[in-house]
DNA sequence: CAATCAACCTGGGTGC
DNA sequence: TGCACCCAGGTTGATT
């Protein structure tokens, strides 16, 4: 479910919401979402410490508690967070609320953090250095930081030689994108999603690099993609679904050639693109037969 | 080293 | 209605 943007604007929200709380407990419903701990460790470990900062790192929360701990939360495809107002007492105040809550940590004010999840892929993890957490620690750079230049993207795409698109999707190699924001970022930028990432131009890579600086921004902006399960930490859905350009569109006009958008599969998952816009060099051209 | 596919899960949508 | 099948925003690990 939820790339960069989508964890950017909850952990925006969680800065204001939830920094200073103190846990009283945790109540764990599936423990198969609690990484590596039981649900009596997991508990027996946080109750007493602070909130003290809410922090991102790709598509990882990271939430700073006092005594040092690290509350780390990956939400996977369907993985929601939400904060139960100290009114409503821990009891959700209607039954879709409450649907696939796996774990409630409960804070002195009463108030509580939610985590749902209705397909488990989502994981929640207590460590006390990122490192413990492998894509965590092994994580490349970030897409939107002041320090990720276009060289380093250029430098980037030459080192490996993989279809662009799967090499986008590796957050070993860029964090932040996951499939909507690849695959608008390569209309954006007139690039083929099989395209190979050694053989573009310096003019296609930097065209790359500004489509998803601008694709990402503007998602933040819009807090959030929401197709279906996507929901800020106050249950509402982000409003970018409105601007995709490519993105669950095969079949419409593409707005800038007006040419028909195709969808097939590349790497496993479903990617969508306009041929016209988006042609693969005449070299790999025979080997296509998408659309 | 790179590509593909299955696996981890639940549920919504579609077509017969 | 029921059922089979496809699809889903992520990541890992086995296989080719």
């Amino acid at each position: 479910m939820p790339e960069m943007p989508e964890v950017e604007t909850i952990v925006q929200a969680l800065k204001r919401r939830i920094v200073g709380e103190t846990i009283v407990d945790a109540l764990v419903e599936w423990p198969g979402s609690i990484a590596r701990l039981s649900p009596a460790e997991f508990s027996q470990r946080i109750v007493g410490r602070r909130v003290a900062a809410a922090t991102r790192s790709g598509k990882f929360t990271i939430i700073r508690l006092a005594p040092p701990k690290l509350l780390v939360v990956h939400l996977g495809m369907t993985g929601r967070l939400s904060v139960d107002e100290a009114s409503e007492p821990n009891a959700p105040t209607s039954a879709s609320q409450d649907a696939h809550t796996r774990v409630v940590i409960r804070f002195v004010s009463r108030k509580a953090l939610r985590f749902r999840d209705m397909r488990k892929f989502g994981r929640i993890y207590l460590v006390d250095d990122a490192c413990e957490i492998p894509l965590l620690r092994d994580l490349g750079p970030e897409a939107l930081s002041d320090t990720f230049k276009p060289r380093m993207l250029r430098e980037l795409l030459r080192r490996h030689r993989r279809q662009i698109k799967p090499l986008l999707l590796d957050q070993h190699v860029l964090a932040g994108l996951g499939n909507i924001y690849v695959d608008e970022s390569l209309w954006q930028a007139r690039i083929h999603p099989r395209t190979l990432s050694h053989v573009l131009s310096t003019e296609e890579a930097n065209r790359l690099y500004r489509a998803i600086r601008k694709v990402l921004r503007q998602a933040i902006r819009n807090r959030g993609t929401t197709i279906r399960d996507y929901r800020d930490l106050q249950g509402e859905p982000g409003e970018n679904q409105g601007v995709l350009s490519v993105y669950r569109l095969q079949g419409e006009q593409c707005r800038r050639c007006g040419h028909v958008i195709c969808r097939t599969m590349v790497a496993g998952r479903s990617t969508h693109y306009c041929p016209t816009c988006q042609p693969l060099g005449s070299t790999e051209y025979a080997m296509t037969s998408d659309c």
